[in-house]
RNA sequence: GGAGAGUUGGCAGAGUGGUCGAUUGCGGCAGUCUUGAAAACUGUUGUCUGUAACAGGACCUGGGGUUCGAAUCCCUAACUCUCCGCCA
């Protein structure tokens, strides 16, 4: 969420911002500057009457003690009156606050300024490739295909269990599962990573404070009974860990690891983009989360970065990093790069990481505040990514690393699979 | 699920209607002493809002109420603990 002193302060930036994110309603910023005013006309006049009131029933007290009844007696006139025009005001006072909060949420995070202008995904810049891509041999198949062949991944059973886009993995194919979660987490840890394995539901104060909530409830999974939410990413639970806690600023950069599983909706996603293991509604991820001094939030994100860079090398897998344009980039996000893999089978590119830097855009809502050297509280920056994401990497590692005589585990898998191929 | 007790500043823990934003201890920070450290002693030490700076306002788990006045009384929600029941 915004600061509203910003906005105030910086007008002119903040709608340049909202304009490069293609947010539409550009003319709630002078409507929201409109209410800021008034609320704080508003705020003065409510405390001045609280300040009277404060002081009256001070005096009364004191009277009472010194058994002068009478005079307190008439005192009390006023601080009646006062106490009606309390209601009021403060009526409005919340009134126009509520007002500025639900204008407020509404407002994406602001791009930095080295995000590319753009509104589509065609718009976002490769920053790097890296990798062969393999020409495959004749007969190769798209890996859901590859996955019944071997009877390593099955969805029709996962139909039956609970229903599309929750797959059954099997043998091998779960196997395969275990050993990238736990390359993945060894990974984290040798760079410097704290593991975590956090709660797979949240409450809504936690959906707040990563921008999950209002808004994008269709999202998530939501438990109406006890009001919890399934995660859609261990983002949530790991970086709400650090709602409303004030850090020491030695403890920058705070970098953390979970591998959970994931629950997504897709609510309105279909079609041929969606087979196999392109987009499920349960997969497993593994997360890594900074929080960091707002100096070293960029250090932080590349960091990060050259992390997951690591990962698809070592893994052997050809991938492009995007720096997603304005348009493109999630709502609390200042910048992203998107790492993408390519399919060869499919001979598309599958986004198997989002890696982003929110800034304080999370850290003002989840009031996560470091101590400077002034003695001043400040907002921390929040940052996360996928180190990585499993299906879309399974995906391409079966099409990828497809022979006519099975599929060869990348070397580095080796001592986790305790197979070097699927056949 | 049932019965009871509780939730106060980083932590522990006082405070049952007025001068309490809150006693005290620990911890933290600064100083004295010391070659340095420890100990001891002294001082200091919550957050938000607001102001040019003062002032002012809000916060004792959240929400609502009673009252001129609430940490303190009432209602309600959440959470914690103890006992019983159930249970991986």
């Amino acid at each position: 969420m915004l600061q509203i002193n910003f906005i105030r302060e910086n007008a002119d930036t903040v709608k340049a911002g909202l304009a490069k994110k293609h947010f539409k309603n550009i003319v709630a910023v002078d409507e929201l500057l409109q209410l800021d005013e008034e609320k704080r006309k508003a705020q003065v006049e409510t405390e001045n009457n609280a300040a009277e009131s404060n002081q009256l029933a001070k005096k009364i007290g004191e009277l009472m003690k010194a058994g002068n009844k009478t005079e307190a007696e008439s005192i009390k006139a006023r601080t009646v009156e006062l106490k009606e025009n309390a209601k009021q005001l403060e009526e409005r006072l919340k009134q126009l606050e509520t007002e500025i909060f639900n204008i407020l949420v509404t407002f994406p995070n602001l791009p930095s300024s080295v995000v590319p202008e753009g509104k589509t995904p065609e718009e976002n810049v490769t920053v790097f490739t890296k990798g062969e891509i393999p020409v495959l041999h004749e007969g190769a198949m798209p890996h859901w295909e590859l996955a019944a062949k071997y009877n390593i991944i099955d969805f029709e059973l996962g139909n039956k269990i609970t229903g599309a886009g929750f797959p059954v993995y099997k043998g091998k194919g779960a196997r395969l599962q275990r050993a990238l979660i736990n390359f993945f987490l060894d990974e984290a840890t040798k760079a410097g990573y704290h593991e975590i394995m956090p709660p797979l539901m949240i409450n809504a104060d936690s959906g707040f404070g990563t921008g999950q909530l209002p808004d994008k409830e269709g999202q998530m999974y939501h438990v109406t009974v006890d009001d919890l939410y399934l995660i859609p990413t261990a983002e949530v639970p790991i970086t709400n860990l650090y709602r409303d806690v004030i850090l020491k600023e030695e403890e920058l950069p705070i970098k953390n690891v979970g591998y959970t599983p994931c629950f997504r909706r897709e609510a309105g996603s279909y079609g041929a983009h969606v087979r196999g293991l392109n987009r499920l509604h349960q997969f497993d991820k593994v997360e890594i989360v900074q929080i960091a001094h707002p100096n070293q939030s960029a250090a932080g994100l590349d960091e990060m970065v050259m992390h997951v860079q690591g990962l698809l090398e070592k893994l052997e897998l050809p991938y492009r990093i995007l720096c997603l344009c304005g348009g493109d980039m999630s709502f609390g996000s200042a910048i992203t790069y998107d790492f993408e893999t390519y399919s060869a089978a499919q001979e598309r590119w599958l986004e198997v990481s989002s890696t982003s830097n929110f800034e304080t855009f999370q850290s003002n809502r989840m009031k996560c505040r470091y101590k400077g050297a002034d003695g001043k509280n400040q907002l921390v920056h929040t940052l996360n990514g996928s180190a990585l994401a499993l299906p879309r990497i399974v995906a391409t590692m079966l099409e990828n690393h497809q022979t006519p005589e099975g599929i060869k585990i990348p070397k580095a898998l080796v001592p986790y699979t305790g197979f070097d191929m699927i056949n």
